[in-house]
DNA sequence: CCAGTTTTTGGGAGCGCTCTCAAAGTCATT
DNA sequence: AATGACTTTGAGAGCGCTCCCAAAAACTGG
């Protein structure tokens, strides 16, 4: 059915070995006959068995992309196409597949990870978005599979990590709108079990510290990345009069939105809005929302370079890259009518 | 490093052949010696290398999903994240894995189309928004690798795939405009090399044809699956005075909300909305929109699910499984003042 | 033109598994 | 106790590739 190594061989009229060799573009082979096999390879459209190859090799050309359970509801925003757009080009730049896990329960974890560390046919895993005290890291690292995280692990001794600049992007966030004259600034944070959550709140408490000095903890109400969290949570931030909102999340930031539409209250006339990400959908909201870009396709190309990279010239020291972001200035945070 | 069957039978006292029926759940090994084996595969760990044991049974456990270039933008919006959720479930049950494929452009779908199917990494593969005349499923059908469309394929015979009922859902969303008493009832198309774009349209056309008799077509334009591409749209439709306008998709609809808040008009009381997939935001946006849900999640595990029938099962006819969709009434279409 | 050196080539082993087939073991029946 | 039928077990081959090593071929310089 289909070819081998040792029919095109034959075909080249050489052997099996100069043939592999060939292919791996290895060097000591006559440059007529390399052509000829190449001739040979071209013309029957021959590609080398690849589960023979990495028998051999112990190598599979396959990268796993984890996205742990907790983060169901993230899927549905896009973050996550994007970031998958910017590691499937990377793949497809270094001859790489990418595999995809995404972990529904805790039970698909459960006979996931063993099964997936030890049947060897990942290479290397990048893990999105896991919780502090993920135990899948754990696993990682003792089955001595090469990984890199999206996203600043609780402790990073040891491990290769990209993330966006949260703290800096908080900041300038929160700063931007105490430059505007807010002083009652309240946030809408992520997930405080996750690192992005701590430090975007960070960069709230850091701008809040230095320009202004107090910090009103009914201010702080915590979200879970979703449209209807960041709905729930400004209803609950409403009560204590803030005059503008620091969304972790553009997500949240249109729940909180429709909150204050549903309140009858005007953005940014009545409560100014900022939010985190520059997703698409971040320009055409009405108001057109101020917002932290993040590059999120480059984080993800990021990730599997530094990956494939390690598997590609084997261990380095770990890498820590951040991203650095920027403060895309629309009309939500009331702008014009300050300035 | 990693464990071999052969030391797993060493340490059970038997042969390789024996460990082998037992992993494999082949009868004839006697209940105690199986238990036996068990047991020291679960204290040791061991995973059988699934590249050795597929280099022998010629199958991977592996089917892939290809997206072609061209959907780009549609990658921006939740409808592939769903699906994938919806695939990557049946994955999971079925002990499968998913390989994805994102092709970004037409050089590297020329590359990976022999490398992908020919290397025989694949079992199978699920084909999502292909374009009419993509030759990538004659391609598939050539390497005899078994596969199911997401979306009808231009010429079904001899193809499976799932859908949307994609006319009817059209049907009913004009049909429920033309109850509430509008007659100019323009549409924003998808793409007409798509047949999810031509169905969509067949089935505005069907209701007006049938209820109204009169189509003008002025008052059909082609959009493209993206917020630009319906605002865009919507401009190019408001010169012609359209009471409402029926979106084949909701990221349309999202972009025709905004041209027509930006002309100061009213929705739905200058111009009434209806769009089509029940994304997330469709309920949280303003007006709330009324739209053809369409089960996603579902369409993706179905996908998946037949492919995996076929894979287990040896080929089956082809099936074309088309899915039925339902109208959800918010308030986009004036439902609350026309009655 | 030959010994010595370097480049090119081919054959064999083996990666870890499944599968076939024959040998060994078990059981019932005469 | 011996025969036949069936169940259980193990040894061997082989999947298609890479890698090692020895053989062959092609170059050197004297």
């Amino acid at each position: 059915m289909s070819l081998t190594l040792e029919q095109i061989a034959k075909l080249a009229g050489v052997s099996r070995s100069t043939v592999s060799r060939v292919i791996n573009d290895q060097p000591n082979v006559r440059q007529e006959v390399r052509e000829r096999v190449w001739r040979v390879i071209r013309e029957t459209g021959y590609q080398p068995n690849l589960a023979a190859r990495s028998l051999v090799t112990r190598r599979t050309g396959v990268i796993g992309l984890v996205i742990p359970r907790a983060v169901q509801s993230l899927f549905a925003d896009p973050f996550f196409p994007q970031l998958i757009q910017g590691i499937t080009q990377a793949c497809n730049t270094h001859d790489y597949m990418l595999a995809l896990f995404v972990l529904h329960t805790k039970e698909e974890e459960q006979k996931l990870y063993p099964r997936v560390m030890r049947a060897r046919l990942l290479d290397g895993a990048i893990v999105a978005a896991s919780e502090i005290g993920d135990p899948l890291v754990r696993h990682l690292i003792e089955n001595r599979l090469p990984f890199v995280l999206v996203g600043r692990p609780d402790d990073p001794t040891g491990i290769s990590f990209v993330q966006p600049d949260n703290v800096i992007g908080a900041y300038t966030a929160v700063s931007h709108l105490l430059r505007l004259g807010y002083r009652r600034i309240g946030t809408i944070t992520g997930p405080l079990n996750t690192t992005v959550g701590l430090d975007r709140r960070q960069g709230y408490l850091d701008a809040l510290r230095e320009r202004h000095g107090v910090i009103d903890e009914n201010l702080i109400v915590e979200g879970d990345f979703t449209e209807a969290g960041g709905h729930a949570a400004m209803l609950r931030l409403l009560p204590h009069r803030p005059e503008a909102v620091f969304a972790a999340s553009d997500i949240m930031a249109f729940g909180a939105l429709r909150a204050l539409r549903e309140a009858g209250l005007s953005v940014p006339d009545d409560v100014a809005v900022v939010g985190f990400d520059d997703l698409p959908a971040a320009a055409s909201c009405d108001p057109p929302l101020t917002t932290v870009r993040q590059p999120i396709r480059r984080t993800g190309t990021q990730a599997a370079e530094v990956l494939i990279d390690i598997l590609n010239n084997g261990p380095t020291p770990p890498r820590h890259i951040t991203l650095s972001v920027e403060l895309v200035i629309r009309s939500s945070c009331g702008v014009e009518r300050k300035r």
